[in-house]
DNA sequence: CTATAAATGACAAAGAGGTGACATTTCACC
DNA sequence: GGTGAAATGTCACCTCTTTGTCATTTATAG
């Protein structure tokens, strides 16, 4: 047990107070381009394998399970369309950015259908790459459901922010979604105004629990057909509110 | 080694009239910080144990099985990030929240990658630590409690605070119900009305015995059948009350 | 700078819990 | 058994807290 952990962290090699944060699978054949994308994923602290075919690309995919894939298109052997939907099938939960040099005629709708995640056409900036990555693993970690929610007549979409009655738009802010997103998710149990505070309006920021009335009264207004005399939005005397689609 | 075990375990004793809340693992290897969060926990009635490395930190998760773990990413010999892991493998259900300093690149995905429930940046407010514990702990039982209890006919759900008998919804106070949890959870026990002001009212306010009388008269007017010949909720005269389901 | 949203404070309204008086029951002692 | 003191049941009233609502101030975004 000990032994296994001081095995894994000999993996680290530099600085063990920077976190490694994940692993990043590099297929590209140009060593040179190896070289600068292996420094701009090391300086923010990922771990990465590098790959100069699509082969051993594959290889390195089955054993590292990689939290994201830069895959430069033109590769030797195996292409690297192939390569790109061979790792989808094997776990599509794997972001897989693209790299493609401006010359290439890139379609996104083909790129898409192969699986990729994003692209990024050369030169890119290390920064954008950076950018795209972390945005592509975010989402994974987001399964993005339907998100869309519907009671009593009403529509919302917690994507698109929107919200209906019938065809009537509701427009809502953003604060009031965040609340009514938290009222959905926990739908007829009884949230005090602590928790309300702490979980829509986060850790750091202390209003008063007055706040909190004034959002429900908000929220009363645009969303009950009665708003004196809701239906949805429950008042729990003494405990705080409760939501009942 | 030991001695480093014994002095951190440092539990306090006093206060026999506030109850302890669980266990809390710290995991820290800054002095000062130790102590400070030392305090914060333990004025909310937590106990406390503390680690100023990792190797302690995972002797003292196995041993004491925490509520929670707090735990500081740059630690000596064990990295946070392996500690975290291993932790997370041996109880998943145990939350884990990181603290990193602000100057630290940390990406939040990718913490919650690592199994860690929440992070906290330095500096933090004590305030703010507290909340994001106690989210995760609640999210945690969230769960596995279904928080639902049956007796003669009536069923209460103590999370969206309804109670029916049959179909018939019965309309019960907050205080109410934290007075008919409170019996739910000591059935058959003679509870003193001493006990039950200081657990269902509160350690602050004192009111006069009758007020307890007064709300297990509501109760019995609302749950017992025939409220003059209580079933279960029985008055043992010179002692207290006590509930039978 | 303007417009919109959010937070705050003040006040009114409603509801719940606390209090005390009195009736009733229980138990102990005779 | 009968009696009395203490404990408990019950009720109505009152008070205080909690909440609804609006106006105003403050913050934020464009």
């Amino acid at each position: 047990m000990v032994k296994e952990l001081e095995l894994s962290v000999g993996e680290q090699e530099e600085s063990a107070s920077a976190p490694r944060l994940g692993t990043i699978l590099i297929v590209e054949d140009d060593p040179r381009m190896q070289k600068v994308l292996q420094r701009v994923f090391s300086v923010e602290h990922y771990t990465v394998v590098t790959a100069g075919d699509g082969q051993t690309g594959l290889d390195l995919f089955r054993t590292h399970r990689p939290a994201a894939v830069i895959l430069d298109l033109i590769l030797p052997e195996i292409s690297g369309r192939e390569l790109c939907q061979t790792m989808k099938a094997i776990s599509n939960d794997t972001p897989v950015i693209v790299l493609s040099a401006v010359a290439e005629v890139v379609d996104k709708v083909l790129l898409l259908e192969l699986g990729a995640d994003d692209y990024v056409t050369k030169p890119f900036s290390p920064r954008e790459l950076m950018a795209r990555v972390q945005a592509a693993i975010r989402r994974r970690r987001r399964p993005a459901a339907a998100m869309t929610y519907r009671f009593a007549g009403c529509e919302l979409d917690f994507q698109k922010m929107t919200a209906r009655r019938g065809e009537v738009p509701i427009p809502l802010t953003s604060h009031e979604f965040r609340l009514l997103k938290f009222f959905t998710e926990h739908a007829e149990r009884v949230l005090s105004r602590e928790e309300l505070l702490n979980e829509v309006w986060g850790y750091n920021c202390y209003p008063t629990t007055r706040t909190v009335d004034n959002q429900i009264l908000k929220l009363r207004q645009k969303l009950e057909p009665d708003p004196s005399n809701p239906r949805h939005l429950l008042t729990i005397y003494g405990a705080g509110y409760k939501f009942v689609p």
